[in-house]
DNA sequence: GTCTATATGCTGATAGAC
DNA sequence: GTCTATCAGCATATAGAC
């Protein structure tokens, strides 16, 4: 029991290895830029065990941009009917400023893939992120008949809440240049939450 | 002094000619997976005549960046003290969204080139750009002070005009897949514009 | 200025010993 | 599972004829 259990935790270990080497060879270099030995490098161990476990490097970023897309899926937040347009707004903001400071580089392989034409995701955007909207513009447009909020596009309000968020995850480097820092402060993530809060509260007329 | 004058054309329009190509091909395919191959293909002309005006790949890709930073610079809008707050933003968000929908090839280059650490235009954030932020910072601070408009964080406030914006041009493959379009219409930049500008005002306190 | 041919180096991927 | 050695292919860049 205990000899079957070893080999697959080795298998776990390295492949986290890999995928969080890979993660970052991906963003600073791009797809064609970063090599196989960059990354088995940052890994620690020899190109030839990288190949092992994936057997090529289209693999590898095909698992990177799955584990992007599942922490994504997990940290969206949800936007419930019964919430209230406050509340529901709050939580949603909340939920996407915390991720986009814990995981900048799950937004910015995101972000890098979508800016290149998404070639390596067309079923996701294409299906289930339509689907996402479509669903949650439903429940603004609900609020907004009820007159709980001001009558604006919730569509383009879903953008304006992911572009406003992602930013501070997709250009950290520019934001934390301009501001003299070199990391991002707990205060920050606080500070951002109130200020995108309020400001786009206020922007629905809810404030 | 005609002969003088024509192969001045020849080198610009050949130079523009692989400009336009090489920002097509970085984009698609980053720096490193851009061949100056494909962008002589692309230009219409043979590979060499490309090394010829441009002597290596990193020179065209510097220039590539040199010209979207311009761009950048041209269409960026002022925010002029005397326009007060509410002319101010709607001026700004207005040239900012146009320049989105009209150029978005350029808001491109610029966003992947932040993603990925700025490694070619270290200076251009670290003095320029600082300073551009400070001193419009200094003129909102300047109306909320006046109490001309809600005591908010200019700084966030510029960053979230910034990637509200900019949105619409680096995700629009994204953007167009959700509401089932294949190209952006004038329309959009219109309603867009409309939307932009009246949240964000609603959201300063100037409606 | 234009274009062909080629040198040089690096990368992905595999074979096979341990 | 681990690692060394190696191959085949491709990309940058240059040389040199036209």
């Amino acid at each position: 029991m205990i000899k079957k259990t070893k080999p697959k935790k080795i298998r776990e270990v390295s492949v986290d290895k890999i995928l969080s080497a890979a993660q970052d060879e991906f963003i600073l270099q791009g797809y064609k830029g970063a090599t196989v030995q960059a990354i088995a490098d940052s890994a620690g161990m020899p190109k030839a065990n990288v190949l092992y476990y994936f057997k090529n490097k289209e693999n590898i970023y095909h698992a990177v941009l799955e584990q992007t897309l599942n922490m994504w899926d997990e940290g969206i937040g949800d936007i419930l009917l019964e919430d209230g347009p406050k509340l529901a707004i709050e939580k949603f903001v909340k939920a996407k400023v915390i991720m986009s400071f814990t995981n900048p580089k799950a937004s910015k392989i995101y972000a890098m893939e979508i800016i290149q034409g998404a070639q390596h995701l067309q079923e996701f955007t294409r299906s289930y992120l339509h689907q996402w909207v479509q669903s949650k513009a439903e429940i603004f447009q609900c609020w907004i008949d009820k007159g709980q909020m001001q009558p604006i596009d919730p569509v383009s309000l879903i953008f304006l809440i992911w572009s406003s968020t992602q930013h501070y995850a997709d250009f950290d480097n520019q934001i934390l240049t301009i501001k003299n820092q070199t990391d991002y402060t707990e205060n920050d993530i606080t500070q951002v939450t109130d200020f995108l809060t309020n400001f786009i509260l206020r922007g629905c007329g809810l404030k």
